[in-house]
DNA sequence: GCCCTGGATTGATAGTTGTCAATATAGATG
DNA sequence: CATCTATATTGACAACTATCAATCCAGGGC
């Protein structure tokens, strides 16, 4: 699918069904406040890449769940990681967040 | 919570626990294909409202399935719903559509 | 009042999800 | 190689969700 077609804003026309099931999947990654958290605290790191070390204690759950939202993340396409050594370091992927933020924006006429 | 602080993306700032419960409650509500194409069918409609009578056939679902579903929609404050006389007409409440718009968008400078 | 129709609610059930404890893997270091 | 540390994976379980059939409620028409 073109990442970027033109008015695929939900308010511009019926979404068809496969795209509504493609969408709906990153939205329900980003349906849980761990994830928005751990999605935010990445995006918004100066240098754009935070180690799992970082991420892991600022919540008061245990590694392997932080593990797993991480790994859902991934798989949202919203974020990347990359290994450095013993840590791995995670990063956010714009483009998904620009694309939806497009398919939200309510078209400007109407 | 003001709706509309200042710098209220995701990757502006770490997001608060409160915020991100907040949030996740509306993301979670778009994060089903059947509830995306019934806001995106509501959003996109001419006169700005639609007869729950024809969003119903549109879906290979039961009725009851679809009223849930727009039941989920109205508690994130996606919809609104107004009776007139036998039927019940969705509209679709722009405010928070533009809300998570704002959060996703990627701030311009870093 | 009685019935019909549109829509919401209830109750039940199969499937999914968030969480943890335990374990595994990958890289660094001695 | 042995060991330690940082993450990931596995397995299990309680909580939640999407769905349907059955039922209820609200308005309109008779």
């Amino acid at each position: 699918m073109s990442t970027q077609e033109c008015c695929a804003a939900l308010a511009a026309a019926p979404l068809a069904a496969d795209q509504a099931v493609e969408l709906a999947s990153v939205f329900k990654a980003l349906g849980d406040p761990v994830r928005l958290r751990l999605l935010s605290m990445i995006a918004s790191t100066e240098g754009g890449e935070v180690c799992v070390c970082e991420l892991t204690p600022a919540f008061d759950l245990s590694q392997p769940t932080i593990s797993h939202h991480l790994k859902l993340l991934r798989q949202a396409g919203l974020v990347d990681c990359v290994r450095r050594g013993t840590w791995v370091h995670y990063r956010a992927l714009p483009a998904t967040l620009d694309r939806l933020a497009t398919v939200l924006r309510t078209p400007v006429a109407s």
